[in-house]
DNA sequence: GAAAAATAGATGTATATACACTTAAATAAA
DNA sequence: TTTATTTAAGTGTATATACATCTATTTTTC
């Protein structure tokens, strides 16, 4: 049964079309021999993480955004109008060892974000979205969702299941 | 039913602990409201990716490897003796967008591997293991099996189950 | 066979990662 | 209260990513 066809798609928000492109993991990398399942398993993770982030990261180049940029105005937005700390930020981020100072000075050039320093602790500064920042997060997460409604046509059913094993790959109780 | 205790695990190979931490996605990045299950998937992969990565690379770290270093080391492994050009290692690429040429010349710092021009095509460069090469990529996949088999504890059927879900989200038909 | 197009690899730049180190401020211990 | 420890953030460096561009070949087309 065919979820979705390769082919591109348009984005209507920023008027751009983006190709979709289907393999399997034997084809992306060349190799069919693996050690066993669990080896694949790593592999395919690691594989179609890479492949959500370079589709993700064409849509947000229009925005002039980085993935890494993105995941910081959304943890921004997720707290607003509430000022956060860098290492509150950096708590929440996906990949933990982002150096998150720089990724804000970035922002701040870009005037998306704006930091100031903390009144009851010398040591932090605060970091907020400004209105542009609002209103390019707003923006460019429509994208994001279109692309993935576009792009990955999964049952809710399945999607849980898949939840529920990474959760069990990474040895959580669930 | 608990799969694995958090805690430390000895790694023979280079007589070093490494620690596990067992988290769900919503402690790992303080989030609990998903748009719908799919994009909860998607936090998770990209999540679960940089965890695999993230506790390989500390092994590998022994060796004085980087994640991608070792992908190029295993990827000319799969075709030892043969020589294989830039190209061919680069499609094999987990990451795509690597620069392989820039992660041989580092590996050719280290002797760990061999450059020559192609002998059929004068714009070509091939490379090879070296004898140092073989036995490093010898020891650290050795580590990088025993840390594999020690934090991922999961039934094959699991791994079989998982690989068939991340296939369906790409949109391969399987 | 000569000109045009395509390909392989190298190189340059901005951003990010991974990790060590520094500085200033807050907290704990003496 | 003075010193020691911890914490928050910033800085420095090597490596990697994501692109764009350049050069030297090879292949295609006329």
């Amino acid at each position: 049964m065919p979820i979705l066809k390769a082919g591109k798609i348009y984005l209507e928000n920023t008027c751009t079309y983006m190709y979709i492109c289907i393999v399997k993991l034997e084809q992306a990398i060349q190799s069919t021999k693996f050690k066993n399942e669990m080896h694949k398993a790593s592999l395919n993770i690691l594989y179609t993480a890479w492949w959500l982030k370079t589709q993700m990261s064409k849509v947000l180049k229009e925005f002039g955004l980085t993935h890494e940029q993105y995941n910081v105005l959304r943890i921004l937005k997720g707290k607003y109008p509430e000022q956060l700390c860098v290492k509150d930020i950096s708590c929440r981020m996906i990949e933990k060892s982002s150096n998150v100072p720089r990724i804000i000075d970035r922002l701040v050039i870009k005037k998306l974000v704006k930091r100031a320093d903390s009144p009851t602790d010398k040591r932090e500064t605060v970091t907020t979205l400004t209105q542009a920042g609002l209103a390019v997060l707003a923006a460019s997460t429509e994208s994001i969702n279109q692309l993935m409604d576009e792009m990955v046509k999964m049952e809710n059913k399945e999607a849980e299941q898949l939840n529920v094993l990474l959760e069990r790959l990474r040895g959580t109780e669930v």
